[in-house]
DNA sequence: CGATTTATAGTCTTCCTGACCATTAAGGAG
DNA sequence: CTCCTTAATGGTCAGGAAGACTATAAATCG
């Protein structure tokens, strides 16, 4: 980072790449675009584009984000730049060095509007075939990102619409984590959590139609989850076992009476 | 991500920064460079370089690692990637498009070795002025990433040596984060996590001169942390407090009985 | 030697969570 | 209308993990 003018550098093309998710169905969909030229012609492709001059990679993805999408308005929207990736033959064509961000959606409205918007569908994430490039990869990096942060920030109502129940925020986490919560758990859980979410006053929702109507809930102010919500078993960082260990001395306390306190957490007023 | 041939794209340059980190005498230390021209002359930096036409970022970012700390062998240390920095202002000279590495090392030997080595020397990161750049920036989200990392992964030995004490490894979570931590509890819950450290066989330390030797440990298999080994208060996720917040119908519960302990974390005492 | 320092070994209590069971409120079948 | 099904909501209970200590062991220093 010294000494630009003495030193030769090579020009890199950069674009940016977005795994664009929602939950649709109880199914983890991303938008995804088909090629229709060479190289991986016919094949699936991440949307995304070049960096333009005056555009910051952020600003660069977003306006993709709007483009592919064909929303009006993408500011609400949660994008969080990914990663980079740079192997000098990820594109046979030049060097090109992409900027990965992640977005997630609401609902999934099929992509409409002009030239780009066209091109783009929401397909499930679950059974699909290769992508070009290294697309797979940068889409198995963001779906790991996005389950990891569900445990420890807010992100899942970015899933949701503005008004939502419980029932829907836990099916994003089950979605996204792929394994079944238990019910009066998630809730007891989230309903503690200060600004996790906020109840809609009055209102409650008939869930489809069978079953008692839920009460709605709005997105709270909070971004972070304090303890997190933890997965059971974790898909990206397995403990690799260490059968031998010859640890943990097994407390044996005495067990504690039955506790009548409701203890929730937020308090300390 | 299309159509190549048909845009115009503008030429980047693409560098790697580098925040590299250790722990020194209970401090954390960055490893930083003074600049010797325009702009920003006489500031300190991050090392940083080029990215070469046939190297990947990563790549390039152990190679500069190497030069940077004169280190003959860098194979072995922990370097991820931050993120990405393109702020089209970022530079003023040009369009430059910067990927952000961490890097974690044992111990702090100065700097020293041909060329790029001997400007480089570590800085305790409290007390920094300004740097270079929007180095100030990338610094910051690097501690902040790697104290978020010591939660979750045992990532903490990658600043110990091969053989170290749970004392050093300890101190390694203080000086990250900040804040101390209750001896026998950070022991417990590191040797009941199995995989993170191994002890070795017959060896120990004096630890320093005084006091009961340390037994050693190495670095374990597991790179996970299940559950997590959390800190008290996130530094960078805070709960907006969500001061008006109506949520969680409260779970009434006379106000829990005022804890009369401390519950500051610091020892009392 | 005793005092100090540091490592290590417990104890106890509280909180969180997973596994349940119970109740309420809707719709549908007969 | 009544019973059955479905889904939301409200509880209980036991076990585990973590915070807050207290106690003991093994070195060095004065």
């Amino acid at each position: 980072m010294e000494g630009y003018d003495k030193h030769a550098f090579e020009p890199f093309a950069v674009t940016v790449d977005l795994a664009v998710f929602t939950v649709r169905a109880g199914a983890l969909h991303v938008l995804l675009i088909e090629r229709g030229q060479e190289p991986y012609a016919g094949c699936r492709a991440l949307p995304g584009g070049f960096v333009l001059p005056e555009e910051s990679a952020e600003t660069a993805a977003r306006r993709e984000l709007a483009e592919e999408t064909g929303l009006s308005d993408v500011s609400g929207l949660h994008l969080e730049q990914l990663r980079t990736y740079s192997e000098p033959d990820r594109d046979p064509r030049m060097r090109v060095v992409s900027v990965a961000y992640a977005a997630l959606l609401p609902d999934a409205p099929e992509p409409r509007g002009g030239g780009d918007a066209a091109r783009a569908h929401w397909l499930p994430y679950d059974g699909l075939g290769p992508l070009a490039f290294d697309h797979d990869r940068i889409l198995a990096d963001a779906r790991e990102r996005i389950g990891a942060k569900l445990e420890y920030t807010c992100l899942a109502t970015a899933f949701c619409p503005p008004e939502f129940t419980l029932g829907e925020l836990q099916q994003v986490y089950e979605t996204v984590w792929g394994s079944p919560l238990d019910r009066p758990n998630f809730r007891r859980k989230v309903l503690a959590t200060p600004g996790f979410v906020e109840p809609v006053p009055g209102a409650a929702r008939l869930t489809g139609g069978r079953g008692k109507p839920a009460a709605l809930y709005r997105a709270g102010a909070a971004t972070g989850l304090h303890p997190p919500l933890l997965r059971s078993a974790p898909a990206s960082a397995p403990v690799p076992d260490a059968a031998t260990h010859s640890a943990s001395p097994s407390p044996s306390s005495s067990p504690s009476r039955s506790r009548s306190r409701s203890s929730s957490k937020g308090r300390s007023s």
